[in-house]
DNA sequence: CTAATCTAATTAATATGTTAACAATTAATA
DNA sequence: TATTAATTGTTAACATATTAATTAGATTAG
């Protein structure tokens, strides 16, 4: 490989492309893009937020979030409500139906992602991890 | 910060979120956005290259290379040429401009690259990037 | 108190990502 | 050799990313 190949941004970008697909085939069996999944997978943890937090949350810039918010509504699975105090802000809360698809998703991304973690092994695991945070901080 | 968001993917993401908005702004000062840096970048290693083997180099997908050459094709940067010896394969050959355009990019990239990594420091970059290189091997 | 400013969400324009299917070639095999 | 299978690039349909601008609603300085 050359220098473009092993590149810190190529390095990540390929780490993603090795880690992903499995979980995109799971999202997907259940009518879910990956980036769907992010949203429900925040609002499970603790429903009704802004759509600036989940952006944050999510790591997904609000432009993207509107579309991926609006296709979640048309689906069912939530709804926006206009905050009464700030009506600039509002907040994406879970339907019945997005509450209902925890269990089935979540019970797979969790096989998955306990065997990537398997696969990978604690040892290299916890090295990657703790490179990757310093990396979010002073990167 | 929950369990989510210390997953290895969102670790990821996190990471490129930090270091890929500034080399996004050097590429676009020349017209250019990441992906198609990322082609004119292994054209200008080495020239004259078919679509495929551009996508396993860029790791961007074959269908998503088809429009990046598309407009790297309309801004007069790269050419197509169809193999004669075999007439499945496309090649993609720089222009005078295409090439041109590499002294200027690429040494503000490496200014860039090479502040990055100063940041990052020595040892956390070395065990970042082995551990990448272990998770794209055996991820 | 009002004009300037800031903030949250959205729209707009363009480019890319993802999965599936397809067309044209070439290679393989019965 | 006629046919089947594999390969390369592409299209299609849909979803998302990026940057800039916009709208509606709060906040603040003067």
């Amino acid at each position: 490989m050359n220098e473009f190949s092993n590149s810190l941004p190529m390095m990540l970008y390929r780490a993603l492309d090795v880690v992903m697909p499995e979980f995109r085939r799971i999202f997907l069996e259940h009518g879910l893009t990956e980036q769907q999944w992010r949203v429900l997978r925040v609002l499970w943890e603790e429903d009704e937020q802004p759509l600036l937090i989940l952006a944050a949350k999510t790591l997904i810039s609000s432009p993207s979030l509107v579309g991926v918010v609006d296709r979640l509504e048309r689906d069912g699975l939530v709804v926006r409500k206009r905050k009464q105090q700030d009506r600039r802000i509002v907040s994406v809360t879970l339907t019945l139906q997005g509450a209902q698809l925890e269990d089935a998703v979540s019970a797979k991304a969790e096989v998955a992602y306990r065997a990537l973690e398997k696969r990978v092994g604690p040892k290299a695991w916890r090295q990657l991890m703790t490179s990757l945070e310093q990396l979010a901080v002073n990167g």
